[in-house]
DNA sequence: TTTGGTGCAAAATTTTTGCAGGCTA
DNA sequence: TAGCCTGCAAAAATTTTGCACCAAA
């Protein structure tokens, strides 16, 4: 049993909330697969292998709760379905400390960046207009290097 | 019959396309509703007012038709649909010029926010890593001037 | 014991697809 | 005329919800 998971028991606790195995499982796993964008039902087979009984239901729910504890982060990659990340608040740090995704158009595959530019961007956005910035969302579109030499490779032919 | 629908004639041809009353449609509703953020399905209903044969279907395959061309962007709000909007190149402007939106996580509401910081983000990005950006997305959460006022006056209570 | 949480299945939503027929070029 | 495009309906895919039962506090 992990310090985070601790945490997240006194978090449940403090919120009146209980504690199951099933939502101490979901954090597990995502907490296991940190920096990986999963989808509702990834977490669902995972947990499934420790705890075969759990519904997908129960892990919509618990994502749900997740986000709005804000111990994870949501994200959507365009391919039709909401992912979810756990965020760095559970560790210890204070602060939102986002990255943003790097996301090829090609091969669909997604990298992590880390920058801090955006917070200038948000105090800029608070001193120029009436909108109060907690969070924010980047992603950025473009090709990796894989598929740019794939792809002038096939031109060549 | 708007410029901008001649030149979008042109390209359909152009793309070997076939220029037909849905598509001129599709392209004249997001037109007239520039700045808005429209589903599928606010699209089809007011293409409906015009032409009630469209069907929901024909409005899917031109919006994704109209971003292969990318002459709409796509957007999502998180509000469990995605949501499309004329772009820029239309008019005849070089380049992309996006804007960023800010949604109010109180109300729900969407604002837009003109920058070109990102523009120094992206050359960041290309010079660090070997990711060839070609577009991005960038959402900020938050809180508008009505909801934080209305949520301090009930405080106050 | 009480209340909140869960699993299951059904429902709701959004988007895609197959196909027969229609329209553009 | 040939083939792309469309409308319709069905299917697919994802997420939510109702309800009876179960478990944490």
């Amino acid at each position: 049993m992990t310090l985070n998971q601790e945490a997240f028991k006194k978090i449940l606790k403090e919120q009146g909330l209980k504690v199951t195995n099933q939502r101490l499982l979901v954090l597990e796993v995502l907490e296991k697969h940190r920096g990986e964008h999963m989808t509702a039902e990834d977490i669902y087979e995972l947990v499934k292998v420790d705890y075969p009984e759990i519904g997908l239901a129960t892990v919509y729910r618990t994502v749900q709760l997740l986000l709005e504890l804000q111990l994870v982060d949501r994200i959507n990659l365009d391919d039709g379905c909401v992912r979810y990340e756990i965020g760095t608040l559970i560790e210890g740090e204070e602060g939102k400390h986002h990255h943003h995704h790097l996301i090829c158009k090609s091969c669909g595959k997604v990298w992590s960046f880390e920058d801090d530019l955006l917070e200038e961007l948000e105090s800029y956005i608070e001193r120029k207009t009436d909108f109060h910035v907690l969070d924010h969302e980047l992603k950025f579109y473009g090709q990796c290097k894989e598929c740019a030499e794939r792809e002038s490779a096939e031109k060549r032919k």
